[in-house]
DNA sequence: CGGATTTGACCCGCGC
DNA sequence: GCGCGGGTCAAATCCG
């Protein structure tokens, strides 16, 4: 199904010049084609090639999603720090569903994590990930006909709702490895159908069960995203380390499918003054829009 | 037959 | 307190 969908994006996927409207993410843009820093990278891995954070020596999050403590792990919600424009011709954008100032929930942030693991073990065990932390989140856009995209790991539809203003539902996913906690929403820009966003949440905890470990020449190992190509990808926390990135970050591109045409731009957040309380896509891709345009 | 998908119901957080 | 919306569950269904 997915080999489908990858054959029928390698013409149509390119990246969006739009942000994403994940919430609480870390914005930091990077560039394609420039190295070899796979897109699977930023969903873990640590054990292989260095991941993003090691890159750009960001602390990194205890992304675990089995981790004992998850104090580093901050709850997505709460971190909505933005970074500054890295291009002139660059935007990205993360709205907030929360329009708390990020000083006060940044700082509340850990004791919250706590208090929250307290509440959650005292509470009755819920099935859903609500008990446990908020996983680390990041998100980017693509311009592709197919909603779910070859990333390398395998992925179970759990749900599927219909997103508020739009008429696309937002599909979720959940990595198919029973060890691996991470989950994926995928959704469609009601302004623009044919953007796909998608929003990993969590980190992997296993090798990509499609792609091989190794990879030859340099390419990128466990080739995940020959389509889609993350234009802005997002971080919870830390979000100010990235202020200053000038390292491209990358995708490689068409590792397991040279004929993939993608084409990416750089994609940097605007500056916070920009970013306040975008909400729903529908009101960020616009605003976007426009920026770009100027 | 096993795994993946669909889909309605349910739960929870949040805003009013 | 109530309603809404997001996220998840799980039974039913589909598909290879």
């Amino acid at each position: 199904m997915e080999r489908k969908e990858s054959v029928k994006i390698e013409d149509s996927v390119r990246l969006s010049p739009f942000s994403d409207h994940i919430t609480d993410m870390l914005d930091f843009s990077y560039e394609g084609e420039k190295s070899s820093l796979g897109f699977v990278e930023l969903l873990g891995f640590q054990d292989f090639s260095p991941s993003i954070f090691d890159i750009l020596q960001v602390p990194l999050p205890s992304m675990e999603p089995s981790a004992a403590t998850q104090t580093s792990a901050v709850p997505a919600a709460s971190s909505e720090i933005l970074n500054q424009p890295m291009t002139p011709n660059s935007s990205s954008i993360s709205s907030e569903s929360s329009d708390a100032p990020n000083d006060e929930r940044t700082k509340a942030v850990d004791e919250e994590d706590q208090q929250q693991q307290k509440n959650n073990k005292q509470l009755k065990p819920k099935k859903t990930s609500q008990n446990r932390p908020k996983e680390p989140r990041f998100a980017f856009m693509t311009q592709s006909e197919v909603d779910h995209l070859e990333d390398g790991y395998r992925w179970r539809k759990y749900g599927q709702k219909a997103v508020k203003n739009s008429p696309f539902p937002r599909s979720y996913y959940r990595c198919t490895n029973p060890t691996c906690n991470v989950k994926k929403r995928v959704e469609r820009s009601c302004n623009d159908s044919s953007i796909v966003m998608t929003t990993y949440e969590g980190k992997h905890t296993h090798p990509s069960p499609l792609i091989p470990r190794a990879s030859p020449a340099g390419l990128p190992p466990r080739s995940g995203f020959p389509e889609a190509l993350p234009m802005h990808v997002t971080f919870p926390s830390h979000q100010t380390q990235f202020n200053n990135l000038s390292v491209p970050l990358n995708c490689y591109l068409g590792a397991t499918n040279p004929t993939a045409s993608v084409r990416e731009r750089r994609f940097c957040t605007p500056s916070p003054a920009l970013l306040r309380d975008h909400g729903l896509l529908q009101d960020i891709v616009p605003s976007l829009m426009m920026k770009n345009e100027e």
